[in-house]
DNA sequence: TACTGTGAAAATCTTCACAGCT
DNA sequence: AGCTGTGAAGATTTTCACAGTA
């Protein structure tokens, strides 16, 4: 309980990069090893481990399973979690294929607001309308979505996921979601404001901004 | 120069907020309204500004264009930028048509290793073999690129990116990319750990882990 | 010897409180 | 009166240094 969130995203990193050591044979590791792997130093690699207690072992650095196990039984990452997409516009349409095989997760169930896009779409995934999100999810105990429809239609598609008993959402478009109910987590992953945000800072990083204002930063 | 990151996070979703403002006729806003929309504290949406130099008029908000120009001017985001997407698989397929109309940026180029690909896929962006990256990023003068290909082939798609001279990379792909020049800014977005993290998060927050092992938090 | 585990120091980021402007 | 701008306090996160262990 209790680990800063930016602990939690590195320990989520570092499991997916022990399952790839786990496939290539890997059985041991250090925390510096680690570190190169994750582009972090080695201090933040065991401190990040720390929060799990114990699993190294004193001088060989760590076992490649045993901590796998060991984040998948703290993060309550070992059993696969059954999730939804919200819009099957591009965007949802290729995160409907693009996590099918993942392994990590299922993915129970698509919807959309065009009845004509749920005739016409190609997928194994059972579609469904707009408005049977809450029932399905509540039905088939879908955990996660993710929402990929248009800015306006964001904040609905929120409201029946959550009257549904949703846990987490990803939302995928350039509005914050303002959750009905407490308790549910919710992360933004906006593509133009990731664009924005890298073209940003390598304006402020190299000091090339134009001289529009008068003002200079403090 | 030297605004922390999570500022000019923050200030990317401010200037998109503003801009829709904008399209709505909202012409003036104030912190604490800023801050709603945003899901961060009115202080924390001052504290920001205030990086960029003095901009409210003291008693009655912001002016939504002056605020949004001087946005724009102190971090480099007021002329479209030229991108590319790197990898047309059903992702990158996706990006390629979902950011076209977004006004931002220019989608000025999509690569793939697969000739095959390249002739099926049907798109008003010029497309390229893999292994024309550096000509064309050189040759075009493209400044950004989306890196949507598989794991493996990341770090080759990064280095061909960063010898045309590439200056900001976004990574879709659950591997950390090791940048061969200095100065070359990259954001991983990986949709896998995005859902763990949440999946994490919740079990965190709520006590709710298996107990596989014995230790416990600290 | 080579590595982890961890308290303490340092750096970073957020929140507060209130002076000052309009 | 209402709101911004900002130094200072507080909280959080990262980095360090080294004791402890196999």
């Amino acid at each position: 309980m209790n680990i800063p969130a930016p602990t939690i995203a590195r320990l989520c990193q570092l499991f997916q990069l022990l399952k790839r050591f786990e496939r290539e044979g890997i059985s041991r590791i250090s925390s510096t090893g680690l570190g190169v792997e994750m582009g972090v130093g080695a201090h933040n690699v065991r401190k990040d481990i720390n929060y799990l207690g114990e699993v190294g072992e004193g001088s060989a650095g760590y076992d490649v399973i045993k901590l796998k196990q060991r984040i998948a039984g703290s993060l309550d990452l070992a059993q696969r979690k059954k999730i939804c997409i919200v819009g099957l516009g591009n965007l949802g349409a290729a995160l409907l294929e693009h996590h099918t095989g993942a392994g990590i997760y299922e993915v129970a169930a698509g919807f959309d607001a065009s009845i004509n896009r749920l005739e016409t779409i190609q997928t194994a995934v059972p579609v469904f309308p707009a408005y049977d999100i809450t029932d399905v999810v509540k039905n088939r105990n879908i955990e996660l979505a993710l929402i990929a429809v248009p800015a306006q239609a964001t904040q609905e598609a929120a409201d029946r996921l959550i009257a549904g008993g949703i846990r987490g959402i990803i939302n995928f478009a350039q509005i914050v979601i303002k959750p009905s109910r407490p308790g549910v987590i919710v992360r933004n992953v906006d593509l133009d404001s990731e664009l924005l945000v890298v073209s940003a800072m390598l304006a402020d990083r190299e000091g090339r901004r134009s001289e529009v204002g008068s003002q200079q930063y403090k």
